[in-house]
RNA sequence: GGGCAUUUAGCUCAGUGGCAGAGCGCCUCGUUCACAUCGAGGAGGUCGUAGGUUCAAAUCCUACAAUGCCCACCA
């Protein structure tokens, strides 16, 4: 044996001896656990944040330990609106655009970037050693995943819980297509509060309103004022006329309008702002759409129709400038929501989308949210870390309907077809001539939150992984995507099959720089986890992402971090080098116990306890930190160096307790801990990953 | 506007009722003797502030402060 360890000659080795030896597969067993692995987007490769898999291996290489019949699932996610920014900015590079290429080519081309993604990052997740059932490997385009979708859409299309409807949305200008709510980010902004003076219709008198919109007033249908508002009481009822367009507009009254901001006379443009929108809907009023998809000024807007809405403002501006119909201008912070993806500001747009409904019960007796909430406040889901459960209820218990068409090309495209008046909503399409598809494809989500069913083979002939495996046992993720994923995976999992998709959520943090700042490449602090894996080795890498971390929190990863693992590495090699390599020539086989044996093996039986129930309980940090202190620290330093002048009585007790500890070690670290249980006597040719875990006594 | 979290050694963080911990860094000494990617020893903290509960508080409660994050349709 080297007197240093290097990863190097060991890890490829050993993941094809798992791997080729079927080890990764699921055996029979006592019990059935299983974890379906959050899928990457396949829009390029692993950073660090998806090495925080290591919670699921530790996870699944325990109870492989423990001798139960043990799923990982691996699999990749389309990721529908990002993989398309993503491959139009590499079409980009080359002057090419999705319309040069067509719908049916763009799809082609993007589906061949995904494959070839995929691979990449599947050699990554080898590379961590992750114990993935690769023959079971799953991509959310798949024919099988693909019916399983669309089956699913039309069961909550029958069940009257998926409708088409003609409503008030967030739309992106620049991905051209609506998102749903929760792909709109909200960002704080500095900008101005514009008084407006619209006059009264025969009169001299003005009403003002405040806005910071004014293009859009091009759009007006109101001026509207509180009931309360004695300042007011007279104008209710009576016409303004809008400026610009000289259009007579109704004074209304609307509790919605808050007294106290600007002059307390809001003026009301239903057709480009969600509020308006419920205003107009109260009173009828007309939903003119001024700013097209484009964020063009439409031909509703008179003389400025084609004209970017962004200069329309300053060219309204002026106009009233001129008519002296601003009054004053006032600086205001106030919060603007913008596109997920591209950062481009979110124009509130009227337009005929699909819902799922959150809230409503279908003649199925269901309601997805109220479900949802049902199967995590009964604690048939356990949350961990729980104050998530809180976030959730309160997130679960206020949704609206759930928008899940896109206007865009990559992914699931709707299952609805139409002829003149009719419409099929099916999973092939229908048969007979003049059908045409609906162009929409679906919210990435929709694929997605089936994932824990559609993965295990809901609804085939063969479903015998989605009867032994579902409902899964744990979904580990990061927090980040609770209400995008997980929440929707309840939702759809319950609706679907009837039962939750998981027990336990376990939330983990963000991986974050050595400083607790975001990783960003323009920040240089990026670390590629495949780089410092083949730097470090991946069991360092591993043990440096969980060694003293807690649920739910973020994790700060620095270089140094890996490198004191790196070294932890180095002193378990020589640990095993002292015991297997320099092994004394006659053992004595039954000496008489020393005091230190016994405390060894006191401490031993002590930390499979602890390490044991650690594991149980998802203190993944706490056991890193253990494990870690019992070889250096009781092992090593204490045990290691009683024993050099007794060596022929130590040995037996010496191979007893490293044998045992690297079983307890192997689903932290699981290369080194292969590597040196076979250079045990007796153990080669075997795998430590099906040893079986310690026995407690 | 609502909610959540964090605040512990120079730095990064564990620790949730019982004598203050780890990694990295720092200081001193030590390379025949498993390991210098090491060993032995050491310096360094009134556990954000102020109250309270308790035999006992970093840990539970209350208030405050700082920082971060999430959610939200006030023009």
């Amino acid at each position: 044996m080297d007197k240093v360890y290097d990863h190097k000659h060991v890890e490829s080795k050993w993941y094809s001896f798992w791997e080729n030896g079927g080890l990764f597969s699921p055996k029979s067993g006592r019990k059935y656990f299983s974890i379906i692995l959050p899928p990457p987007n396949a829009n390029g490769r692993l950073h660090i944040g998806h090495a925080m898999y290591v919670i699921e291996d530790i996870m699944i290489r325990y109870h492989r330990l423990l001798g139960d019949s043990t799923l990982w699932l691996p699999g990749a996610d389309h990721a529908g609106i990002l993989t398309q920014v993503v491959y139009e900015r590499e079409l980009e590079k080359k002057g090419q655009s999705r319309h040069h290429l067509g719908r049916e080519e763009f799809f082609k081309q993007t589906y061949q970037f995904t494959q070839e993604n995929k691979k990449q990052m599947y050699a990554q997740l080898r590379a961590m050693g992750f114990s993935l059932d690769w023959s079971r490997e799953k991509f959310t385009l798949d024919t099988e995943i693909s019916k399983a979708v669309y089956q699913t859409f039309k069961l909550l299309y029958d069940d009257g819980l998926i409708y088409q409807g003609n409503r008030m949305i967030n739309w992106c200008p620049r991905c051209t297509t609506v998102l749903s709510d929760l792909e709109v980010s909200h960002t704080d902004k500095t900008s101005s509060l514009w008084y407006i003076k619209y006059p009264l219709k025969d009169s001299t008198d003005f009403v003002v309103v405040a806005t910071t919109r004014p293009e859009t007033m091009l759009g007006d249908a109101a001026v509207a004022v509180n009931p309360n508002d004695t300042r007011y009481k007279a104008l209710v009822g009576k016409t303004a006329v809008l400026p610009l367009l000289n259009r007579d507009i109704p004074i209304i009254a609307d509790s919605f309008v808050d007294q106290e901001f600007g002059t307390g006379a809001v003026k009301i443009t239903p057709a480009h702002d969600p509020n308006d929108y419920e205003i107009g809907e109260r009173h009828s009023l007309p939903k003119i759409q001024v700013i097209g998809m484009d964020d063009k000024m439409t031909k509703e807007a008179g003389k400025y129709v084609s004209a970017d809405k962004y200069a329309t403002r300053k060219q309204v501006l002026a106009d009233l400038e001129s008519q002296g119909l601003v009054e004053r201008v006032e600086r205001h912070r106030y919060n603007i929501g913008v596109c997920e993806r591209c950062d481009t500001i979110i124009e509130p747009q009227i337009s005929k989308q699909w819902f799922v409904a959150m809230n409503k019960t279908g003649k199925s007796g269901k309601t997805l949210a109220k479900d949802a909430l049902k199967a995590v406040k009964s604690g048939k889901i356990k949350i961990i870390p729980e104050r998530f459960e809180k976030i959730y209820y309160n997130w679960m218990g206020n949704l609206h309907d759930w928008c899940i068409s896109r206007q865009i090309w990559w992914g699931h495209q709707i299952p609805v077809w139409y002829k003149e008046d009719e419409v099929y909503v099916g999973i092939e399409p229908p048969k007979g001539p003049g059908w045409f598809q609906d162009t929409d494809t679906l919210d990435t989500w929709f694929s997605s939150g089936q994932w824990p069913f559609t993965t295990l083979g809901w609804g085939q002939k063969d479903d015998s992984d989605f009867e032994k495996f579902y409902p899964t046992s744990v979904m580990e993720t990061g927090y980040d995507i609770l209400f995008f994923w997980v929440a929707r995976m309840i939702m759809l999992g319950l609706y679907v099959t009837n039962d939750v998709p998981f027990k336990t959520v376990y939330l983990h943090g963000l991986v974050r720089d050595e400083r607790g700042q975001k990783m960003s490449k323009s920040k240089n602090n990026v670390i590629d986890p495949l780089n410092v894996a083949g730097k470090y080795g991946a069991d360092a890498v591993r043990m440096a992402l969980v060694f003293g971390t807690g649920p739910g929190n973020d994790t700060n990863l620095g270089e140094s971090k890996i490198r004191g693992m790196r070294n932890f590495t180095n002193k378990l090699w020589n640990v095993g080098r002292f015991i297997i390599d320099m092994k004394p020539e006659k053992i004595k086989p039954h000496p008489k116990k020393t005091k230190e044996d016994e405390e060894i093996l006191e401490k031993l039986k002590r930390i499979k306890k602890l390490v044991t129930h650690g594991i149980e309980n998802y203190h993944f940090g706490i056991v890193a930190e253990m494990l870690y202190n019992f070889i250096w620290h009781d092992f090593a330093d204490k045990y290691v160096e009683h024993s050099k002048p007794r060596r022929e009585d130590s040995q037996p007790i010496l191979e007893e307790v490293f044998e045992e500890y690297l079983r307890l070690l192997h689903p932290f670290m699981p290369f080194i801990t292969e590597d040196l249980w076979q250079r045990l006597p007796n153990k080669s040719g075997q795998s430590i990953m099906v040893s079986g875990w310690p026995k407690r006594n």
